[in-house]
Parts: C-alpha cells; structure tokens; sequence
DNA sequence: TGAATGATTTACT
DNA sequence: GTAAATCATTCAA
C-alpha cells in the first residue's frame, strides 16, 4: 500500500480530453489505509455509493467532490481486500501546461496551476465523468516517468483524525517546486 | 425530509 | 491568521 504510493510519485498522469491533452508528474500523494485509517472515506469498512469504487479492482480511479467545489482524484490500490487508496494531491505540468493554465485562469508556467488535490483538478479536467475510470486505459492512464529525491511526511488536512493524522504516509518529491504547501496557510508568506 | 460535515481554496483583516 | 464559499454525500428522525 506504502509503496505503491511511494511509486505512484514520479509517475506521469495523463488526461485526453476533447480539448487537448494534458500530462504531468505526480510529485505529491498520500496513502489512505481503508478500514483502519479514520482519514480515509472508507474508515470502517464503510461502503457507500461514493466509496464505491474504491472497493473494486485496483487501478481504477476514485473521484470525490468536497467542500462544495473541489474535487480530488484517487488511485485505487485495493490489495487486501481492503478499500485503500493513493491521493494524489500535487502533479508538476509537463503537456497541455496552456490548457491547464486556461483552465484555471492562470499564466502557463505558474506554480498553482496543479499543486494541490482540487487544484490539480481543475487543470486536469477531473470531475464525476471520471469516477471509476480505468487509468490503464484512456482518456485518463498513468505512465512511468523519471523518479526524483522521494521524501515523506504526515499528511496534510486530516487532523480530524487524531492519531491516524500523524502517520507519515505523505510522499512527494523533495525540491520539487510543484508540492503543494501547507494548508490554510497561504498569501502571508509568499514563496 | 432535514441537518451536519468535509482528504480545500481563496479572500480579507 | 481567521473566515467564508458551496454542494454532494451521509446520518438522524
């Protein structure tokens, strides 16, 4: 589960859409352990209509909408029969960087276009249609790419979750100028 | 049928 | 640093 997070760093996320095609390296994702970890939407062996899809064959794409308007975008990595899942929450743009840049009414090149989970959404085009997408096949798949310095760190935005909150199952790729910052914190301290 | 909540982001003080 | 935006999903009655 740990690993297949920490191999889903590096890897190139790739999304066909009608408009373009957009690609990049996933540099940030968080592991999410089913049944045990109380972060996770599955905590307890839940199964919703939502969480569907994160109890079906690994490889499939698990997409949630939160907050009233963001969305974020999964990997599911089901081993043990168990509803676990990788989020990926940063990607540093590599193809379609104009069309992610349109998309998110910014100029290409500009480090928010995709450095964190509902941000890296809307550059991609992420939304409901892609619930359950197989990411093996197109529009939306995964390929392997140049692995960078991997480092690791508690997860972001959890805190709800008292101990599970702790657990250092945040990867990302270290010097990476595209992993998402703190939450919350923001506009203060620009980088 | 109705109320509460959230794997976030953005804006303002 | 604090607060608001905003809606699908979930839990309670």
């Amino acid at each position: 589960m740990l690993t297949v997070a920490r191999d889903a760093v590096g890897k190139i996320l790739v999304h066909e859409t009608p408009e373009g095609r957009v690609a990049g390296r996933i540099v940030e994702a968080e592991a999410y352990r089913g049944p045990e970890d109380r972060a996770a939407h599955s905590y307890g062996g839940r199964r919703t209509p939502r969480t569907e899809a994160m109890f079906g064959p690994p490889g499939f794409a698990y997409v949630f909408f939160v907050y009233g308007m963001h969305w974020h975008v999964n990997l599911v990595t089901t081993r043990d029969l168990a509803p676990h899942a990788v989020l990926i929450r940063a990607v540093e743009p590599l193809e379609g960087v104009e069309l992610m840049a349109e998309r998110r009414g910014l100029t290409p090149g500009d480090r928010n276009l995709a450095n964190g989970p509902g941000k890296l959404c809307e550059a991609f085009a992420i939304d409901k249609r892609c619930y359950g997408l197989d990411l093996c096949k197109r529009p939306l798949f995964l390929s392997d790419g140049p692995r960078g310095k991997l480092a690791r760190s508690p997860r972001i935005g959890v805190d709800y979750a008292g101990e599970w909150a702790a657990r250092p199952w945040r990867f990302f790729e270290a010097g990476n100028p595209f992993v998402s910052r703190a939450p919350g914190g923001r506009g203060k301290k620009r980088t």
